[in-house]
DNA sequence: CGGATTTGACCTGCGC
DNA sequence: GCGCAGGTCAAATCCG
């Protein structure tokens, strides 16, 4: 996980993945001879088939890059290299100081034996016996007044060693280091061209994401349920005029309303203790809670008077959505959430509601979690009913007030599998390595919520099923989007063969989904996001690709290249998951996908986490909840 | 000594 | 109303 979390785009863009490979092939092509070396690059990343132009602009840039340094390293070094050894016959030390130099020129040496080893090129050489560096030194040490004349013979033999090179391997080196030259230049533009590209995809995302918050909230408001649209209301500039008619009405926001305003809400940690002492003892009352709310943030409730609210209004009014009212913890975290949580005006409501979503992933671990780049502090344990491992609750302690829980759990079929549950959006800023989680959680929460607050009815979460099965249709148990009765969840199950995620005749190919452009289309905001960045984070190289797919599905040109590329993109992918590291970026791809993907429509079909999504639940209550659930 | 973890108790929702 | 289960809290404990 934190290998590939941090990985930037250029340096490290082949950082996990290709480093190696280009290395291990240098190697081997040393080994051969210069040709296949040469070639046996281009092969090696033709074989990667990296499908998107992203990944593949990744691809040039960083494989060429490195590969072409080390080709051109090898190429010119060998002669040079060579050439340099042999003149530095004069010292017996001439040897050590090979071995004692860098890298780059140890690698030229063995490469430049490599080249006299395949090419044959030995046998013209009367000097192969003086290559050997203890052979040089017997020379040097014993006939000393040779030496010159001996030095001189090299470097004509070295010439018309090169020639000779140059006629069998067919290649001039100085060419071919000035053509390798240019396109790694070339490459490094190109690069730099992408990494804007990628900068400004991002804030495109954000911007866009912002902007479906606020149409999200305005659909509510007009088709919502009541108590969707009162806390859409929250949102809305009108929060104001709404908190009081809810007052009025004695009626509590829901949880994910009440996120908003609270943002910026100052309650100290005391004062959420004391509201959720408050909530036990049920001493506060929801009008003490809005009063406060009113006094911390005039723009809208605080989240911890919401919580309290919430379980109050529940009391009293009783006025909750199904959903609010089966939600145990969330009207506590709320509060607390808000209490911490940076100002975000507009996606305050939409981050409330996506605290309601969960994201599950199902990964074969050994490690008691999985590692996705934030800090978590345990705060609870407890046995849940009908699984011999107990499950473990985790809060984010990389801010102070960050909501964002989640909950390990081991299969209780297979204790090799790791269930972790992730619930609500961080409020802080993080780490490179913590983006793909957080952002592809994030995503598909609110892709989950949105879909849910479209529809009132609630069933909502059954297109989501269908989604799914439409991203994934060869993938049944590997993602699954079930709208369990209070929270929605997206389940992705990585312990099956990842390349049940690969082989979709329809990768990703998310437009396409009929009738759903609005979804789509926030979807399509997401995906950046929850595609770009998580994966970008652990494995440009997938993660670009990935992205790429998502984000040019928009485009034409790019679903070709999902068609064309789909293949190797599969390959990509199970390769990666092939390793535990990435579990938790393909994790967040696939979430994110789903979650772009998802889309309330009428289908009540919905698909269980783990058993056979071909028997869908008809109902969201009935959907499968998350399977430690 | 401070922070993290453990663990029992408590709260809440839901079903009977 | 009662019991069960999930979720959370906070004192006790552990650990670096």
């Amino acid at each position: 996980m934190d290998k590939g979390w941090g990985l930037t785009l250029d340096s490290d863009s082949f950082g996990y993945l290709l480093n190696k490979p280009p290395t291990a092939a240098v190697k081997l092509d040393h080994h051969n001879n210069k040709r296949s070396s040469f070639f046996g690059g281009e092969r090696m990343f033709q074989g990667m088939e990296f499908p998107v132009k992203l990944g593949r602009r990744e691809e040039q840039d960083a494989s060429q890059p490195s590969n072409d340094n080390n080709r051109m390293v090898v190429d010119e070094v060998d002669f040079f290299s060579d050439r340099k050894n042999k003149l530095n016959t004069n010292s017996t030390d001439d040897h050590h100081q090979d071995s004692k130099s860098n890298g780059a020129v140890s690698v030229k040496k063995e490469n430049w034996t490599g080249l006299d080893v395949n090419t044959g090129l030995q046998l013209v050489t009367a000097n192969t016996g003086s290559d050997q560096s203890m052979v040089d030194d017997g020379i040097s040490s014993d006939h000393g007044v040779n030496k010159r004349a001996k030095n001189h013979e090299i470097k004509v033999e070295f010439s018309i060693f090169r020639l000779m090179v140059y006629s069998v391997v067919g290649v001039d080196y100085d060419d071919q280091l000035a053509q390798l030259q240019v396109e790694v230049q070339r490459m490094n533009a190109e690069n730099q061209r992408l990494k804007e590209m990628l900068g400004q995809v991002t804030n495109n995302y954000s911007a866009l994401q912002m902007h479906l918050a606020a149409v999200v909230q305005r659909q509510n408001h007009t088709t919502a349920a009541p108590a969707d649209k009162r806390s859409q209301l929250d949102h809305d500039q009108n929060a104001e005029a709404k908190s009081d008619q809810e007052k009025k009405q004695g009626l509590v926001p829901r949880q994910f309303l009440n996120l908003g305003p609270r943002a910026t809400a100052e309650t100290t940690d005391d004062q959420v203790s004391n509201s959720s002492s408050e909530a036990r003892t049920g001493s506060a009352s929801p009008p003490q809670n809005i009063n406060e709310v009113a006094k911390n943030d005039q723009i809208g409730p605080l989240d911890p008077p919401n919580s309290n609210n919430f379980r109050d209004g529940k009391r009293v009014g009783g006025d909750e959505s199904p959903e609010s009212q089966s939600q145990g913890w969330v009207p506590n975290k709320v509060p607390k959430l808000n209490n911490s949580a940076a100002p975000k005006p507009i996606d305050q409501s939409t981050e409330a509601t996506m605290r309601k979503a969960r994201v599950s992933v199902r990964a074969r671990s050994e490690a008691p979690m999985i590692t996705d780049g934030c800090q978590w502090r345990k705060y609870g344990q407890k046995m849940a009913k009908g699984n011999p491992c107990p499950r473990a609750y985790y809060r984010c302690t990389m801010a102070v007030g960050c909501p964002v829980r989640k909950q390990v759990q081991r299969c209780a079929e297979d204790r090799t599998i790791l269930i972790t549950t992730y619930e609500g959006n961080h409020n802080h800023p993080l780490p490179p390595a913590a983006m793909a989680m957080a952002s592809t959680t994030t995503a598909a929460a609110s892709m989950l919520l949105s879909g849910s607050m479209a529809s009132a009815d609630g069933m909502n979460m059954n297109p989501n099923n269908l989604l799914a099965r439409a991203i994934l249709p060869c993938s049944s148990s590997v993602a699954t989007i079930s709208a369990s009765a209070p929270f929605p969840t997206v389940t992705l199950d990585l312990t099956t063969s990842p390349l049940q995620f690969q082989r979709p005749n329809t990768p990703f190919q998310i437009p396409n989904f009929p009738g759903q452009p609005q979804s789509f289309g926030a979807a399509s905001q997401q995906l950046p996001q929850g595609f770009g960045q998580a994966l970008y984070n652990q494995s440009k190289f997938s993660g670009l690709q990935l992205s790429q797919d998502l984000m040019g599905s928009t485009s034409s040109q790019q679903q070709q290249m999902q068609q064309t590329q789909s293949s190797s993109f599969a390959d990509t992918v199970s390769a990666i998951t092939a390793d535990p590291s990435f579990t938790a970026a393909l994790a967040a791809a696939i979430t994110s996908i789903i979650g772009g993907g998802a889309h309330p429509s009428n289908n009540n079909n919905s698909a269980s986490t783990t058993s056979n999504n071909s028997t869908g639940a008809n109902s969201n209550k009935n959907i499968s909840s998350f399977p430690g659930n």
